[in-house]
DNA sequence: ATAAATTTTTAGATTAGTCTAAAAATTTAT
DNA sequence: ATAAATTTTTAGACTAATCTAAAAATTTAT
């Protein structure tokens, strides 16, 4: 049996990968977990001997077939419960990541798929990001970030780099959420800042706002 | 903060008390945690130590008030997850008990406020066991057991004492659910078995299936 | 009312996950 | 290429929750 602490674990040598396959390192993972680094050898050993992840001392850790499994589920989850909390329950999308690191691991596989079903098998949670199928498949979207908009086109909001309540708040707050029309119409040489049209109205984002909003051609 | 075991504890000595305030002793809070006597004390110690409970050695152990309002408010949870796994997610009543007790754990008033008002403020959950309020305040409904009732009189049934799968099924095989009719036709001298009529059908059932099954007049 | 049976507590050990401090390996810089 | 800096591992200790075995208290039975 996974303890949750395992799953934890598992999840975030799986996000340090950059989805599955390339080493992480105990330090990178001590950061993520918000622990020390002497906690996170044990732990990556602990998780090599039950074979989730493949693990060389002073090299790193990388999720096996197992550990990917487990960790794609979990992601599967999280982001499910994500879709409810906003579908369903009227979260707003800055509110619903700490519930869901908690629903994330409830146990039933039953469960999983009903409530994929009652949500009408989303492809995508609340913040954009792609939500895994029962198979573990991803739907992957062609997105690009708003620094890398061309002048004068006009895209929609279909995603988020940060996903930190702060930065979803201040989307809140100019009224962007997904699938808002954005115009690109000038960017500063000096500063990389961008002036884009949205909701009818001119307002001028930041290159680290624009980094960490995804857009696509409409 | 309270860690998720001592919440288990505090739940189960709510049950052994009757709603919370008689004794618990440190053997059937053992037994009904599935544990040894020797980890019943200690964490029951632990729980005197937080003011969750009172405990006087040999003698054993009863809620506080501050304990008192934590089992209430898991069963609270417990019992409103119940309602959305079968109203909403189409599970039935006998397979939602050990994820309800999964799901009675996670941590958000908000959550549960919005689940309770997403579910139209249900006052029973699928058993027809009464959801307190966010008071804290039960519904209760006029009930007896089957074994109770009288002969040639008819009623509902509005809830079951045993919520094991076993006899939950037991139910669904004899298309008894909550507010299903039942007609008392005879009770059996010898062995307390009462002859019922349900859905136009007679049946006998044992005075072990009478005791738990909740009625009311109809 | 005293012995026997039962219940409860204590003592000491174990496991999971964490920590600090020190040692070892690797990487970077001169 | 060797020293300095950094990263990683090891060693030993701590807490929460559990266990077994033994001691202590209480209850039951004669």
């Amino acid at each position: 049996m996974i303890t949750l602490t395992e799953e934890n674990y598992i999840k975030a040598i799986y996000h340090l990968s950059k989805h599955g396959k390339e080493m992480v390192s105990t330090n990178a993972l001590a950061e993520a977990m918000s622990t020390k680094a002497s906690s996170a050898t044990d732990m990556v050993k602990k998780l090599a001997e039950k074979n989730y992840v493949d693990y060389k001392k002073y090299q790193g850790a990388i999720l096996t077939e197992s550990g990917s499994t487990i960790a794609i589920n979990v992601i599967r989850k999280h982001r499910l419960w994500e879709v409810f909390l906003v579908d369903k329950l009227h979260f707003s999308w800055d509110e619903v990541h700490e519930l869901a690191e908690q629903l994330e691991h409830i146990k039933s596989q039953k469960l999983i798929d009903k409530l994929d079903a009652f949500l009408g098998h989303p492809t995508h949670d609340p913040h954009g990001d792609p939500i895994p199928d029962k198979h573990g498949d991803f739907t992957f979207i062609d997105k690009i970030t708003l620094a890398q908009a061309q002048i004068n086109a006009t895209y929609k909001c279909v995603g988020v780099n940060d996903s930190s309540s702060e930065f979803l708040q201040y989307l809140n707050n100019n009224k962007i959420e997904l699938g808002t029309k954005i115009e690109v119409l000038h960017k500063e040489a000096f500063d990389s800042s961008i002036k884009i049209k949205v909701n009818e109205l001119e307002m001028v984002v930041s290159n680290s706002v624009a980094q960490n909003l995804y857009i696509q051609k409409t």
